[in-house]
DNA sequence: CGATTGCGTTAGAGCGCTCCAAATCTTACG
DNA sequence: CGTAAGATTTGGAGCGCTCTAACGCAATCG
């Protein structure tokens, strides 16, 4: 800088007030220096204006999982915004597991990010009100009873009961749900699915499952030996409704003119052609961007209480939902 | 800090060993610090300690897209490696546009980060040039001539060819190639396609693709319609085998019954059971730490002649592929 | 028993920048 | 032409840390 400012035959101070675009600086000095800076090469050292400024103007996220599409949705929504309110957003990869976790918070916390933002974290409460307790915190994705942090989600009981509603409408009444077992939004997806079949006077059945094909397989194998099959089948997500597609082919059985079956999430899985699932989604996108303005209300705005914003999903309809085969 | 020293009776400086858990510390002070900081919850200050130290001890890396399952395994590869030879890894989004890229190129610049990991990069090479004269740069997974910068690819030709001698080992003759247009592998994979063909004695048939859905139904609605349809398609990349896919079921046509079908990459989408795609694998996890080993070796050992490590892609063989249907 | 060694510790300068208050330069006006 | 009000510019302190050189002290040695 020092280089810059003699090169320019101004002072360090106005090489600062230039590369900050201020706008008290004339013209001419500024084309001097911006010059000066172009030939010599210079570029603002970032830790030296942080440490200077005292703010970072960075923001720290942190993804359950960079293999997962679903977080990566979010993650434009997250970017699109920071970068309307000049925030830079720095990712870690928390690999689904919370040891990781905890250490991309401590990482993030030393470059004195100005908030953290948690994409379907594995951390435990205990590490998030910690977190939170050092600066802004919103959980995107995830429970909501995280006290200190604010809380971006969508309701899950209410995306079951679409599907349910959805399967219903379409004449379905022998509709089996295969849940999530012990993933995090398992629970809210088959109490929805429960309550939903219950308030319409059918009888709800529930098979444990877990987040990936084999799972979905091993329910099903497991349907097809009992031998009742259902007309529909809800599962907790993409992926299982996936294995439940191959599973249910390999069976003999065709979907939907079989078996009608509903993923959750939208993943893009569910958009291809060859599977066409429909499935329930979540408004992503503007989770992320929702999650910028929460934080960004703490830290311009300063407010203190925390906020649980909990939004709607909606159901895209594709080709592997049908009415059933008549009897 | 400075409060630590008091609350621990010792002076800066050796808080700042402690810190860093330096050898010459006895191990009563240690503790002492240690409990202090604790108690105050001190963080070190990344930025000072950088700015200080004049490094950093962070990696650059730049993803073309988030979304793509493709670039997370080598991501994987590149935190592991880094992990072990104890470097932060900042990830910034491409987005799929060259210039977000050469942002986020100025932002990793800006944060004085000791190396560059492109991962699948957009930008054109006079940027990945300008780059690589400030900083060690490598480029994964996308084409090798960018004087400066290391890289580091599977031979796309090769490639190729594999699927090639896959399907004519299981006797196909008529095999269609559905290209990548001007995506950056295309040229590769197309030329190690056409050269198999005419050495195994067979003609060579290229159709205009692209890197979606779309564009294979494009492509093959072409097909159907000059009456022409092959026993097998080889196609750009997995994506496109899926567009394939569902093209040809829509036509009537059964996979791998009446044609079959082999992708590239070997992503998620060719995993599931449900489409079981056969494809050509690229070593991501692999990729990704050698673009750490890469790069250390400029900073570490300061090596100056660029690298250039081109790995060998190998065949999974999945359901889409089998032997042509008796004539 | 004085001199030497070496470990643990510390003071203080300096990393590259921003900020404040004060200095300088312009301009407009009486 | 002098001067006050603005508009620009600048020196210098300070952000939180590490690093170097030097210091104090106990152990070791001839």
């Amino acid at each position: 800088m020092e280089t810059v400012a003699e090169r320019a035959g101004v002072s360090r101070a106005l090489v600062s007030l230039v590369m900050n675009n201020s706008s008290k600086v004339s013209e001419a000095k500024r084309q001097a220096v911006l010059h000066a800076a172009e030939q010599l090469g210079y570029r603002p050292n970032l830790h030296a204006r942080n440490l200077a400024q005292a703010r970072t103007k960075t923001l720290g996220m942190i993804i359950n999982d960079i293999h997962n599409p679903f977080f990566a949705e979010v993650v434009y929504g997250v970017e699109a915004a920071a970068d309307d309110y000049g925030f830079d957003v720095l990712i870690l990869n928390g690999g689904r597991d919370a040891e990781r976790e905890r250490r991309a918070v401590e990482t993030h916390l030393q470059f004195q990010v100005e908030a953290l933002i948690l994409v379907g974290p594995k951390l435990d409460n205990d590490d998030i009100v910690r977190a939170s307790a050092v600066v802004p915190t919103v959980v995107v994705a995830s429970g909501r009873d995280n006290p200190g942090a604010d809380t971006i989600t969508t309701d899950d009981e209410r995306g079951a009961a679409l599907a349910v509603q959805h399967l219903v409408q379409l004449g379905h009444t022998d509709i089996v749900h295969i849940d999530g077992a012990a993933n995090i939004s398992s629970r809210a997806r088959s109490h929805g699915y429960e309550k939903a079949m219950r308030s319409l006077g059918l009888e709800p059945r529930t098979l444990r499952g877990g987040d990936d094909e084999a799972d979905a397989e091993a329910a099903i194998v497991n349907l097809a030996e009992t031998d009742s099959m259902p007309t529909a089948i809800f599962a907790f997500n993409d992926l299982v409704a996936a294995g439940a597609l191959s599973t249910l082919e390999a069976a003999g059985l065709r979907v939907p003119d079989d078996v009608s079956v509903v993923g959750y999430d939208n993943t893009f899985i569910a958009e291809l052609n060859h599977m066409s699932l429909t499935t329930v989604n979540q408004p992503r996108h503007q989770m992320g961007q929702l999650a910028i303005r929460t934080v960004l209300e703490r830290i311009e705005d300063d407010r203190t209480e925390p906020t649980h914003i909990d939004l709607a999903p909606t159901l895209s309809v594709r080709r592997s939902t049908a009415p059933p085969r008549k009897a």
